[in-house]
DNA sequence: ATATGGCCCTGGTTGC
DNA sequence: TGCAACCAGGGCCATA
């Protein structure tokens, strides 16, 4: 499932791919499920729209899209209609967004129009650069949504970046709290990006039990959550993230990170670090996977 | 206010 | 072997 790591290296890899293009087509293949903001609302806004930039907030996609004409209307001289590419990009404003979420199964794909369209294939934008970015999601958990930054505030997410937050900051999110500190790093309004792989993960990795109270975690506790959480991040970040279901990159290539991961999925198996076998509770309603012997 | 649990949805796995 | 039941889980909503 894509969490920060998964969309971080999607939208890096989108960004990388169509910063610049401009939107000639829109097409949505269903009209119930994945939208936020309605498909003809969507047509709409996205149509003719230059894509400014792409980038993650928590678990969301965010397309910065701007307009082609206002290049014109600053005396730059005329534009075609329908340019390849729009020079110097970042100098426009950016007037709206186009939000993905990928919630379970979402895909985020840039391809070449002629390549075959995957089943449960919602989304497919036409580029004036020839590419084609489509949106595909089995489960239909995925969310997209179009935001008119003339009308509504651009896209915040609601929590904390876990990547930046401060130490002070992170002990706050905690204070008080009864659940589970594997519940609470769920908990998008807490810290925005980290889902059940990575809470996993990160629990290990600071030898913390996932049902321990989170309004229980001493300062020192806290403070290795934050760092290890932080790490565990990065690191998959740099592993193109983790490929456990069906997450693919932008050009559907999968990720390497699974194949460092130490508890996760690996209920059963020895601890990489002390050979215990690995536990698997229901926690949450989520599968939660821990060692008995490193995480007290 | 905080916390819990059901629901959505489909593909893969399990069990008879 | 074939088919149905079951399970996974992010976010949202109703409820306690």
């Amino acid at each position: 499932m894509p969490e920060l790591p998964e969309v971080e290296t999607i939208a890096r890899g989108v960004h990388a791919r169509v910063q610049g293009d401009q939107i000639v087509g829109v097409w949505f293949g269903s009209h119930r499920e994945p939208f936020k903001t309605s498909p003809a609302q969507q047509e709409k806004g996205l149509d003719g729209r230059v894509i400014l930039g792409v980038h993650r907030t928590g678990k969301h996609i965010v397309c910065e899209l701007g307009s082609p004409r206002l290049v014109s209307e600053t005396g730059k001289g005329k534009l075609p209609a329908r340019p390849k590419k729009v020079a110097n990009p970042p100098a426009l404003e950016p007037e709206a967004q186009w939000i993905v979420h990928l919630g379970m199964t979402g895909r985020l794909l840039v391809t070449a129009p002629e390549n075959p369209v995957a089943a449960h294939t919602h989304a497919r934008l036409t580029l004036s650069s020839g590419r084609e970015l489509r949106f595909v999601d089995p489960r239909r958990f995925g969310r997209l949504e179009f935001r008119d930054l003339g009308k509504v505030p651009p896209f915040a997410a609601a929590g904390a970046e876990p990547l930046s937050i401060e130490p002070q900051a992170f002990a706050a999110l905690f204070r008080g709290r009864k659940l589970a500190i594997k519940a609470a790093l769920l908990n998008q309004t807490l810290l925005s990006g980290v889902g059940n792989i990575y809470a996993d993960e990160g629990l290990f990795r600071a030898g913390i039990r996932p049902r321990k109270s989170a309004g229980r975690l001493t300062g020192s506790e806290l403070e290795r959550l934050r760092s290890a959480l932080r790490d565990v991040l990065q690191h998959a970040i740099r592993l193109g993230g983790s490929s456990v279901s069906d997450y693919v990159d932008a050009d559907g290539v999968r990720g390497f990170f699974q194949l460092e991961h130490c508890v996760y999925l690996r209920s059963g198996e020895p601890c990489r670090r002390c050979e215990t076998p690995i536990r698997r509770i229901l926690l949450a309603g989520r599968g939660t996977h821990y060692c008995p012997k490193c995480q007290r």
